[in-house]
DNA sequence: GTTAATCCTACGTACAAACTAGGATTAAGC
DNA sequence: GCTTAATCCTAGTTTGTACGTAGGATTAAC
């Protein structure tokens, strides 16, 4: 139940991959990015891999290299990014949520894990690159930011 | 982003638990539960250690011994089982949310996060365990296991 | 040909995950 | 008090993941 540094600095430089889109320059460098957000640069490097290997970024190599967006911000979700280095969500011991089989009084545990992949994806999966970008969040999601528990520890 | 085989036995073992309460019988041994689900014996010992020291569930030492409930069932929430085992939800690079700060573009990314964890703690912290063991889930997280979405893996 | 970049593979260390082992401790029941 | 049945505690073990680092191969611009 825990998000991998992998998976945030992946997020992070997407978010500046996402910003530098608008401004149509040249491809952004792994140096660059982690400039920008303090990233530690050979193992962002690794995870740069992914997001290329997952087809969210292009990349160019050699001088006046870098990386892009393959997609418009607004058409990759958080979501597409973490599971490009983190694989699938919500998995439990190792299996996707469906696949799982209870008995006896467990039956109905199926369900609630069910039920928590699909929370965690009515946010991830709405949320876009450029949304977070713009601060501009889905309105269900910033809902849940500005309920006041959302922010208490526990 | 992914639930533990401790978390998972955790919540198998507290199911048992929450539907002997009403029994009122004796304490159920490890022995039993580890029968009824499955669990691997020692491992579940350790388990159930963390429950106790979480205040969740009471032991008796000894012959005729075992574990109870300490709390009522429907009292008993899986967030909080999950908790005793795997630490606090939704950290990120070890950080709690809360605890993160950002800078530039991704000054927004925090709220993702504590969007994130408010969206799990809906589901988990408002299903209990006597809402699991009779199949009777809160409506709004049945609504999520309704949804023809839920269920494709992606 | 030089320079600037990605790309690839391997290595390393530390920690967590998922157990297993063995005994110390406690308490019930004869 | 002895046996038996149970929890409790500490430590090991094995495997994998997390989180990096190192070094060079490859590509392309100029």
């Amino acid at each position: 139940m825990h998000i991998t540094a992998a998976a945030d600095y992946a997020v992070r430089a997407a978010l500046i991959l996402a910003a530098r889109e608008a401004e149509g320059g040249p491809p952004v460098t792994a140096d660059e990015l982690a400039e920008a957000q303090q990233l530690p640069r050979k193992f962002l490097d690794q995870v740069l891999g992914s997001l290329r290997r997952a087809g969210l970024v292009h990349s160019q190599r050699g001088a006046q290299g870098g990386y892009r967006l393959a997609l418009h911000a607004s058409d990759i979700s958080v979501a597409d990014v973490i599971r490009a280095v983190e694989g699938p969500m919500a998995h439990v011991r190792g299996l996707r949520p469906e696949m799982l089989d209870y008995e006896g009084e467990a039956v109905h545990l199926q369900s609630v894990w069910i039920a928590v992949r699909a929370s965690l994806r009515s946010v991830l999966e709405n949320t876009s690159l450029a949304d977070v970008v713009n601060g501009t969040l889905p309105k269900h999601v910033q809902k849940l930011v500005d309920a006041p528990d959302s922010w208490e520890q526990h």
